[in-house]
DNA sequence: GTACCATACGGAGGCAGGCTCCGATTCGCC
DNA sequence: GGCGAATCGGAGCCTGCCTCCGTATGGTAC
Protein backbone atom coordinates (compact mmCIF):
# COMPACT_ATOMS: atom_id res chain seq x y z
CA UNK A 1 0.00 0.00 0.00
CA UNK A 2 3.11 2.45 -0.10
CA UNK A 3 5.16 2.99 -2.70
CA UNK A 4 4.27 2.63 -6.45
CA UNK A 5 6.95 -0.55 -7.19
CA UNK A 6 9.13 -0.32 -10.40
CA UNK A 7 9.31 3.72 -8.94
CA UNK A 8 12.38 4.55 -6.51
CA UNK A 9 11.79 3.58 -2.86
CA UNK A 10 11.05 6.26 -0.79
CA UNK A 11 13.60 8.66 0.93
CA UNK A 12 13.93 7.29 4.29
CA UNK A 13 13.22 10.99 5.93
CA UNK A 14 9.81 10.97 3.64
CA UNK A 15 9.03 7.00 4.98
CA UNK A 16 9.43 8.13 8.30
CA UNK A 17 7.21 11.13 8.09
CA UNK A 18 4.52 9.00 6.89
CA UNK A 19 4.27 6.71 9.31
CA UNK A 20 4.25 9.02 11.94
CA UNK A 21 1.30 10.96 10.16
CA UNK A 22 -0.58 7.70 10.41
CA UNK A 23 0.07 6.92 13.79
CA UNK A 24 -0.94 10.30 14.62
CA UNK A 25 -3.65 9.94 12.43
CA UNK A 26 -5.11 6.67 14.08
CA UNK A 27 -5.22 8.58 17.56
CA UNK A 28 -6.89 11.85 15.94
CA UNK A 29 -9.60 9.76 14.17
CA UNK A 30 -10.45 7.69 17.44
CA UNK A 31 -10.39 10.89 19.52
CA UNK A 32 -11.89 13.35 17.39
CA UNK A 33 -13.82 11.35 14.78
CA UNK A 34 -13.63 11.53 10.73
CA UNK A 35 -13.62 14.68 10.76
CA UNK A 36 -10.53 15.56 13.44
CA UNK A 37 -8.50 18.57 11.70
CA UNK A 38 -5.98 17.79 9.32
CA UNK A 39 -4.26 20.36 10.53
CA UNK A 40 -4.13 19.24 13.81
CA UNK A 41 -2.62 15.80 12.91
CA UNK A 42 0.08 17.04 11.31
CA UNK A 43 0.87 19.76 13.72
CA UNK A 44 1.13 17.14 16.36
CA UNK A 45 3.63 15.29 14.28
CA UNK A 46 5.73 18.51 13.84
CA UNK A 47 5.08 18.70 10.38
CA UNK A 48 3.71 20.93 8.07
CA UNK A 49 -0.07 20.76 6.44
CA UNK A 50 1.70 20.39 3.23
CA UNK A 51 3.84 17.56 4.38
CA UNK A 52 0.80 15.47 5.38
CA UNK A 53 -1.12 16.88 1.78
CA UNK A 54 2.10 15.45 -0.37
CA UNK A 55 1.76 11.91 1.48
CA UNK A 56 -2.24 11.45 1.79
CA UNK A 57 -3.70 14.12 -1.12
CA UNK A 58 -7.19 13.80 0.37
CA UNK A 59 -8.87 13.31 3.72
CA UNK A 60 -10.35 9.94 1.88
CA UNK A 61 -6.78 8.60 1.60
CA UNK A 62 -5.50 8.89 4.62
CA UNK A 63 -8.72 7.27 6.22
CA UNK A 64 -8.17 4.65 3.74
CA UNK A 65 -4.71 4.16 5.29
CA UNK A 66 -5.73 3.93 8.56
CA UNK A 67 -9.02 1.79 8.11
CA UNK A 68 -7.01 -0.63 5.54
CA UNK A 69 -6.16 -2.94 7.96
CA UNK A 70 -9.74 -3.15 9.93
CA UNK A 71 -11.31 -3.31 6.52
CA UNK A 72 -9.05 -6.14 5.33
CA UNK A 73 -9.62 -8.31 8.72
CA UNK A 74 -13.11 -8.11 8.68
CA UNK A 75 -12.60 -9.27 5.23
CA UNK A 76 -10.68 -11.89 5.80
CA UNK A 77 -13.07 -12.88 9.25
CA UNK A 78 -16.25 -13.06 6.76
CA UNK A 79 -14.01 -15.72 4.44
CA UNK A 80 -13.18 -17.63 7.30
CA UNK A 81 -16.57 -17.74 9.28
CA UNK A 82 -17.81 -19.39 6.19
CA UNK A 83 -16.43 -22.61 7.63
CA UNK A 84 -18.29 -22.29 10.62
CA UNK A 85 -20.52 -24.87 11.81
CA UNK A 86 -23.85 -22.67 11.93
CA UNK A 87 -24.70 -20.14 9.10
CA UNK A 88 -26.56 -17.92 10.91
CA UNK A 89 -24.13 -17.89 13.87
CA UNK A 90 -21.73 -17.08 11.57
CA UNK A 91 -23.21 -13.91 9.81
CA UNK A 92 -24.11 -12.99 13.69
CA UNK A 93 -20.91 -12.70 14.49
CA UNK A 94 -19.64 -11.17 11.67
CA UNK A 95 -22.22 -8.48 11.85
CA UNK A 96 -21.29 -8.19 15.09
CA UNK A 97 -17.44 -7.26 14.45
CA UNK A 98 -18.83 -4.93 11.61
CA UNK A 99 -20.50 -2.92 13.71
CA UNK A 100 -17.59 -2.76 16.46
CA UNK A 101 -15.41 -1.77 13.54
CA UNK A 102 -17.78 1.01 12.11
CA UNK A 103 -18.03 2.38 15.78
CA UNK A 104 -14.27 2.99 16.35
CA UNK A 105 -14.22 6.08 15.00
CA UNK A 106 -16.92 8.04 15.06
CA UNK A 107 -18.35 9.15 11.48
CA UNK A 108 -17.13 6.51 10.27
CA UNK A 109 -20.71 4.57 9.81
CA UNK A 110 -21.22 8.05 7.09
CA UNK A 111 -17.74 7.65 5.57
CA UNK A 112 -18.42 3.93 4.73
CA UNK A 113 -21.74 4.12 2.97
CA UNK A 114 -20.59 6.86 1.18
CA UNK A 115 -17.83 5.43 -0.08
CA UNK A 116 -19.41 2.15 -1.06
CA UNK A 117 -21.39 4.45 -3.49
CA UNK A 118 -18.05 6.14 -4.96
CA UNK A 119 -15.99 3.87 -7.13
CA UNK A 120 -13.67 6.75 -7.34
CA UNK A 121 -12.88 6.71 -3.63
CA UNK A 122 -9.34 5.31 -2.17
CA UNK A 123 -11.52 3.60 0.48
CA UNK A 124 -13.64 2.04 -2.49
CA UNK A 125 -11.79 -0.97 -3.29
CA UNK A 126 -11.41 -2.49 0.77
CA UNK A 127 -14.97 -1.26 1.57
CA UNK A 128 -15.99 -3.61 -1.40
CA UNK A 129 -14.22 -6.39 -0.56
CA UNK A 130 -15.49 -5.95 2.88
CA UNK A 131 -19.19 -6.21 1.74
CA UNK A 132 -18.47 -9.16 -0.07
CA UNK A 133 -17.50 -11.09 2.73
CA UNK A 134 -20.83 -10.23 4.41
CA UNK A 135 -22.89 -10.84 1.47
CA UNK A 136 -21.05 -14.37 1.63
CA UNK A 137 -21.98 -15.01 4.91
CA UNK A 138 -26.06 -14.04 4.36
CA UNK A 139 -26.59 -15.95 1.36
CA UNK A 140 -24.63 -18.78 2.92
CA UNK A 141 -27.43 -18.44 5.94
CA UNK A 142 -29.91 -17.75 3.20
CA UNK A 143 -29.43 -21.32 1.91
CA UNK A 144 -29.04 -23.13 4.96
CA UNK A 145 -32.76 -21.60 6.29
CA UNK A 146 -31.58 -19.51 8.75
CA UNK A 147 -32.00 -16.19 7.24
CA UNK A 148 -35.22 -15.01 5.04
CA UNK A 149 -34.55 -15.69 1.54
CA UNK A 150 -35.81 -12.35 0.28
CA UNK A 151 -33.35 -9.66 1.78
CA UNK A 152 -30.67 -9.07 -0.47
CA UNK A 153 -27.26 -8.30 0.71
CA UNK A 154 -27.35 -4.23 -0.17
CA UNK A 155 -30.58 -4.58 2.03
CA UNK A 156 -28.95 -6.14 4.76
CA UNK A 157 -26.03 -3.76 4.81
CA UNK A 158 -27.75 -1.17 4.54
CA UNK A 159 -29.81 -2.30 7.67
CA UNK A 160 -26.64 -2.90 10.03
CA UNK A 161 -25.27 0.16 8.81
CA UNK A 162 -28.22 1.86 9.98
CA UNK A 163 -28.00 -0.05 13.54
CA UNK A 164 -24.15 0.69 13.83
CA UNK A 165 -24.92 4.08 13.25
CA UNK A 166 -27.65 4.44 15.83
CA UNK A 167 -24.87 2.54 17.99
CA UNK A 168 -22.62 5.18 17.41
CA UNK A 169 -24.81 8.14 18.36
CA UNK A 170 -25.88 6.81 21.35
CA UNK A 171 -22.69 5.19 22.69
CA UNK A 172 -22.19 5.28 26.22
CA UNK A 173 -25.31 7.90 26.63
CA UNK A 174 -27.63 4.30 26.70
CA UNK A 175 -27.85 1.34 28.25
CA UNK A 176 -24.56 -0.64 27.71
CA UNK A 177 -26.18 -3.54 26.55
CA UNK A 178 -28.25 -1.74 24.11
CA UNK A 179 -26.43 -3.02 21.10
CA UNK A 180 -26.92 -6.89 21.66
CA UNK A 181 -30.90 -5.96 22.13
CA UNK A 182 -30.97 -4.30 18.86
CA UNK A 183 -29.27 -6.72 17.00
CA UNK A 184 -30.73 -9.56 18.21
CA UNK A 185 -34.18 -7.87 17.60
CA UNK A 186 -33.29 -7.18 14.14
CA UNK A 187 -32.20 -10.65 13.46
CA UNK A 188 -35.63 -11.84 14.60
CA UNK A 189 -36.80 -9.90 11.98
CA UNK A 190 -34.50 -11.65 9.33
CA UNK A 191 -35.37 -15.02 10.84
CA UNK A 192 -37.53 -17.02 8.00
CA UNK A 193 -40.04 -18.94 10.40
CA UNK A 194 -43.85 -17.49 10.44
CA UNK A 195 -44.39 -14.51 12.45
CA UNK A 196 -48.48 -14.08 13.33
CA UNK A 197 -47.99 -10.49 11.53
CA UNK A 198 -47.53 -9.41 8.41
CA UNK A 199 -45.28 -6.79 7.61
CA UNK A 200 -46.31 -3.33 6.60
CA UNK A 201 -48.45 -2.90 3.95
CA UNK A 202 -47.48 -0.71 0.74
CA UNK A 203 -47.68 2.91 1.39
CA UNK A 204 -51.10 3.97 1.21
CA UNK B 1 -44.01 31.03 17.80
CA UNK B 2 -42.88 34.58 16.91
CA UNK B 3 -43.02 37.41 19.03
CA UNK B 4 -42.93 37.10 22.87
CA UNK B 5 -46.53 38.08 23.86
CA UNK B 6 -46.82 41.37 25.54
CA UNK B 7 -43.86 43.06 24.09
CA UNK B 8 -44.09 45.47 20.99
CA UNK B 9 -45.44 43.65 17.81
CA UNK B 10 -42.04 43.69 15.59
CA UNK B 11 -41.51 46.39 13.35
CA UNK B 12 -43.19 45.73 9.83
CA UNK B 13 -39.96 45.22 7.54
CA UNK B 14 -38.80 42.84 10.43
CA UNK B 15 -41.89 40.50 10.14
CA UNK B 16 -41.67 40.58 6.26
CA UNK B 17 -37.71 39.87 6.56
CA UNK B 18 -38.53 36.70 8.98
CA UNK B 19 -40.67 35.41 6.81
CA UNK B 20 -38.53 35.53 3.69
CA UNK B 21 -34.88 33.94 5.64
CA UNK B 22 -37.72 31.44 6.68
CA UNK B 23 -38.94 30.55 3.13
CA UNK B 24 -35.18 30.55 1.83
CA UNK B 25 -33.96 28.21 4.69
CA UNK B 26 -37.12 25.77 3.99
CA UNK B 27 -35.73 25.78 0.17
CA UNK B 28 -31.90 25.44 1.44
CA UNK B 29 -31.99 22.83 4.07
CA UNK B 30 -34.52 20.47 1.48
CA UNK B 31 -31.88 20.98 -1.17
CA UNK B 32 -28.64 21.15 0.81
CA UNK B 33 -29.53 19.29 4.02
CA UNK B 34 -29.44 20.63 7.54
CA UNK B 35 -25.59 22.34 7.15
CA UNK B 36 -26.73 24.24 4.28
CA UNK B 37 -25.02 27.97 4.55
CA UNK B 38 -26.48 30.56 6.49
CA UNK B 39 -24.60 33.19 4.44
CA UNK B 40 -25.94 31.55 0.86
CA UNK B 41 -29.68 31.51 2.53
CA UNK B 42 -29.03 35.66 4.01
CA UNK B 43 -27.98 36.06 0.70
CA UNK B 44 -30.30 34.57 -1.25
CA UNK B 45 -32.82 36.98 0.47
CA UNK B 46 -31.02 39.90 -0.37
CA UNK B 47 -29.96 40.69 3.75
CA UNK B 48 -27.08 40.50 5.52
CA UNK B 49 -26.23 38.08 7.63
CA UNK B 50 -26.25 40.01 10.74
CA UNK B 51 -30.12 40.16 9.82
CA UNK B 52 -30.33 35.90 10.08
CA UNK B 53 -28.49 36.00 13.11
CA UNK B 54 -30.52 38.66 14.48
CA UNK B 55 -33.61 36.51 14.02
CA UNK B 56 -32.20 33.29 14.76
CA UNK B 57 -29.26 33.76 16.30
CA UNK B 58 -28.57 30.08 16.07
CA UNK B 59 -28.39 27.22 13.44
CA UNK B 60 -29.91 25.56 15.64
CA UNK B 61 -32.88 28.28 16.21
CA UNK B 62 -33.58 28.49 12.30
CA UNK B 63 -34.20 25.04 12.00
CA UNK B 64 -36.71 24.76 14.96
CA UNK B 65 -38.75 27.20 13.21
CA UNK B 66 -38.57 24.99 9.89
CA UNK B 67 -38.93 22.19 11.58
CA UNK B 68 -41.79 22.98 13.98
CA UNK B 69 -44.85 22.34 12.24
CA UNK B 70 -43.77 19.24 10.77
CA UNK B 71 -42.70 17.72 14.43
CA UNK B 72 -45.96 19.46 16.10
CA UNK B 73 -47.75 17.52 13.64
CA UNK B 74 -46.23 13.97 13.97
CA UNK B 75 -46.79 14.33 17.49
CA UNK B 76 -50.37 15.29 16.67
CA UNK B 77 -50.89 12.35 14.55
CA UNK B 78 -48.94 10.25 17.00
CA UNK B 79 -52.30 11.21 19.61
CA UNK B 80 -54.73 10.96 17.00
CA UNK B 81 -53.48 7.36 16.16
CA UNK B 82 -54.04 6.29 19.46
CA UNK B 83 -57.59 5.65 18.69
CA UNK B 84 -56.78 3.84 15.52
CA UNK B 85 -58.27 0.36 15.72
CA UNK B 86 -55.51 -1.83 15.33
CA UNK B 87 -52.28 -0.53 18.00
CA UNK B 88 -49.54 -2.21 16.35
CA UNK B 89 -50.98 -0.63 12.50
CA UNK B 90 -50.99 2.62 14.02
CA UNK B 91 -47.55 2.41 15.34
CA UNK B 92 -46.67 1.27 11.83
CA UNK B 93 -48.14 3.96 10.46
CA UNK B 94 -46.44 6.26 12.87
CA UNK B 95 -43.19 5.23 12.39
CA UNK B 96 -43.55 5.27 8.48
CA UNK B 97 -44.39 9.33 8.97
CA UNK B 98 -41.56 10.06 11.26
CA UNK B 99 -38.90 8.30 8.92
CA UNK B 100 -40.48 10.20 6.11
CA UNK B 101 -40.22 13.38 7.77
CA UNK B 102 -37.07 13.08 9.37
CA UNK B 103 -35.76 12.20 5.57
CA UNK B 104 -37.38 15.68 4.24
CA UNK B 105 -33.96 17.39 5.26
CA UNK B 106 -30.76 15.12 4.66
CA UNK B 107 -28.66 15.48 7.93
CA UNK B 108 -32.06 15.65 10.19
CA UNK B 109 -31.73 12.51 11.03
CA UNK B 110 -28.18 12.94 13.19
CA UNK B 111 -29.81 16.40 13.81
CA UNK B 112 -32.66 14.40 15.94
CA UNK B 113 -30.74 12.31 17.87
CA UNK B 114 -28.33 15.40 19.15
CA UNK B 115 -31.34 17.19 19.87
CA UNK B 116 -33.08 14.84 22.00
CA UNK B 117 -29.68 14.17 24.11
CA UNK B 118 -29.36 18.45 24.75
CA UNK B 119 -31.74 20.02 26.80
CA UNK B 120 -30.61 23.44 26.08
CA UNK B 121 -31.61 22.93 21.98
CA UNK B 122 -34.53 25.48 20.93
CA UNK B 123 -35.48 22.23 19.07
CA UNK B 124 -35.52 20.16 22.08
CA UNK B 125 -39.26 20.47 23.35
CA UNK B 126 -40.51 19.62 19.68
CA UNK B 127 -38.44 16.64 19.54
CA UNK B 128 -39.43 15.43 22.79
CA UNK B 129 -43.38 16.20 22.15
CA UNK B 130 -42.68 14.00 18.83
CA UNK B 131 -41.02 11.27 20.64
CA UNK B 132 -43.54 11.12 23.56
CA UNK B 133 -46.03 10.84 21.03
CA UNK B 134 -44.30 7.79 19.69
CA UNK B 135 -43.73 6.18 22.88
CA UNK B 136 -47.48 6.05 24.03
CA UNK B 137 -48.26 4.52 20.50
CA UNK B 138 -45.77 2.04 21.43
CA UNK B 139 -46.55 1.84 24.88
CA UNK B 140 -50.08 0.59 23.26
CA UNK B 141 -48.77 -1.42 20.65
CA UNK B 142 -47.08 -3.93 23.98
CA UNK B 143 -50.56 -3.76 25.64
CA UNK B 144 -52.37 -5.09 23.17
CA UNK B 145 -49.47 -7.86 22.47
CA UNK B 146 -49.06 -6.21 18.76
CA UNK B 147 -45.44 -5.20 19.65
CA UNK B 148 -42.81 -7.47 22.14
CA UNK B 149 -42.88 -6.24 25.64
CA UNK B 150 -39.72 -5.58 26.38
CA UNK B 151 -38.39 -2.78 24.01
CA UNK B 152 -38.32 0.49 25.49
CA UNK B 153 -39.19 4.21 23.77
CA UNK B 154 -35.74 5.61 23.74
CA UNK B 155 -34.31 1.73 22.01
CA UNK B 156 -37.41 1.79 20.00
CA UNK B 157 -36.39 5.06 18.64
CA UNK B 158 -33.25 4.24 18.30
CA UNK B 159 -33.85 1.98 15.78
CA UNK B 160 -36.17 3.62 13.70
CA UNK B 161 -34.06 6.03 13.70
CA UNK B 162 -31.09 3.75 12.49
CA UNK B 163 -33.38 2.42 9.73
CA UNK B 164 -34.57 6.08 8.69
CA UNK B 165 -30.93 7.41 8.72
CA UNK B 166 -30.09 4.58 6.46
CA UNK B 167 -32.70 4.90 3.48
CA UNK B 168 -31.53 8.71 3.79
CA UNK B 169 -27.99 7.64 2.84
CA UNK B 170 -29.64 5.45 0.07
CA UNK B 171 -32.26 7.76 -0.95
CA UNK B 172 -32.76 6.77 -4.84
CA UNK B 173 -29.69 5.25 -5.38
CA UNK B 174 -31.34 2.13 -4.15
CA UNK B 175 -34.40 0.41 -4.82
CA UNK B 176 -37.38 2.37 -4.22
CA UNK B 177 -39.49 -0.39 -2.23
CA UNK B 178 -36.73 -0.28 0.26
CA UNK B 179 -37.84 1.14 2.96
CA UNK B 180 -41.47 -0.64 3.24
CA UNK B 181 -38.84 -3.54 3.27
CA UNK B 182 -36.61 -2.64 6.11
CA UNK B 183 -39.39 -1.23 8.06
CA UNK B 184 -41.00 -4.18 7.61
CA UNK B 185 -38.27 -6.58 8.49
CA UNK B 186 -37.51 -4.69 11.59
CA UNK B 187 -41.50 -5.17 12.54
CA UNK B 188 -41.20 -8.74 12.14
CA UNK B 189 -38.54 -8.45 14.76
CA UNK B 190 -40.85 -6.67 16.94
CA UNK B 191 -43.44 -9.43 16.74
CA UNK B 192 -43.31 -10.97 20.08
CA UNK B 193 -44.84 -14.15 18.98
CA UNK B 194 -42.32 -16.94 18.82
CA UNK B 195 -39.40 -16.98 16.46
CA UNK B 196 -37.36 -20.45 15.67
CA UNK B 197 -33.81 -19.07 16.80
CA UNK B 198 -32.25 -17.06 20.08
CA UNK B 199 -31.47 -13.83 19.41
CA UNK B 200 -27.76 -13.93 19.39
CA UNK B 201 -26.15 -14.59 22.61
CA UNK B 202 -24.04 -12.42 25.01
CA UNK B 203 -20.65 -11.14 23.33
CA UNK B 204 -18.44 -13.91 23.92
C1' DG C 1 -45.91 66.76 8.67
C1' DT C 2 -41.86 66.37 11.10
C1' DA C 3 -38.74 64.99 14.61
C1' DC C 4 -37.11 61.50 17.37
C1' DC C 5 -35.38 57.02 18.88
C1' DA C 6 -36.13 52.23 19.47
C1' DT C 7 -35.75 48.83 16.31
C1' DA C 8 -33.63 46.70 12.68
C1' DC C 9 -30.06 46.25 9.02
C1' DG C 10 -25.42 45.29 6.88
C1' DG C 11 -21.17 43.73 6.48
C1' DA C 12 -16.41 44.08 8.19
C1' DG C 13 -13.64 41.26 10.73
C1' DG C 14 -11.95 37.53 13.66
C1' DC C 15 -11.80 32.52 13.88
C1' DA C 16 -11.28 27.79 12.13
C1' DG C 17 -10.35 24.40 8.78
C1' DG C 18 -9.52 22.77 3.91
C1' DC C 19 -6.37 22.68 0.22
C1' DT C 20 -2.63 24.61 -3.15
C1' DC C 21 1.60 26.28 -4.52
C1' DC C 22 6.29 27.23 -4.62
C1' DG C 23 10.68 28.73 -2.45
C1' DA C 24 13.73 26.54 1.00
C1' DT C 25 15.77 22.49 2.67
C1' DT C 26 17.62 17.90 2.86
C1' DC C 27 18.79 13.32 1.40
C1' DG C 28 21.64 10.26 -0.78
C1' DC C 29 23.88 8.93 -5.16
C1' DC C 30 28.15 9.69 -7.77
C1' DG D 1 31.93 16.94 -1.12
C1' DG D 2 28.74 18.40 -4.38
C1' DC D 3 24.63 18.35 -6.99
C1' DG D 4 19.96 17.47 -8.30
C1' DA D 5 15.88 15.25 -7.24
C1' DA D 6 12.86 14.51 -3.50
C1' DT D 7 10.78 16.43 0.29
C1' DC D 8 9.35 19.92 3.49
C1' DG D 9 6.90 24.06 5.36
C1' DG D 10 3.77 27.39 5.67
C1' DA D 11 1.92 31.60 3.50
C1' DG D 12 -2.15 32.40 1.30
C1' DC D 13 -6.61 31.86 -0.66
C1' DC D 14 -11.18 29.94 0.01
C1' DT D 15 -15.54 28.84 2.52
C1' DG D 16 -18.32 29.11 6.43
C1' DC D 17 -19.49 30.47 11.30
C1' DC D 18 -20.63 34.07 14.33
C1' DT D 19 -20.05 38.88 16.70
C1' DC D 20 -20.12 43.61 16.97
C1' DC D 21 -21.24 48.15 16.12
C1' DG D 22 -22.02 52.15 13.03
C1' DT D 23 -25.89 53.32 9.90
C1' DA D 24 -30.60 53.45 8.35
C1' DT D 25 -35.52 53.49 8.97
C1' DG D 26 -40.31 52.52 10.63
C1' DG D 27 -43.77 54.36 13.33
C1' DT D 28 -45.32 57.20 16.94
C1' DA D 29 -46.08 61.39 19.49
C1' DC D 30 -46.93 65.96 19.00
Amino acid sequence: MSETAGARPMRADARRNKERLLAEARVAFAARGTGASLEDIAGRCGLGIGTLYRHFPTRQALLEAVLFEQFSALAVSGRDLLHHRSAREALITWTRAFVSTTTTYRGLTATLTATLRDRTSELHASCEAMRDAGAGLLARAQRAGGIRPDIEATEFLTLISGIAWAHEQATSTDHPGQLDRLLGMVFDGLTPTGNGHSSPGKSS
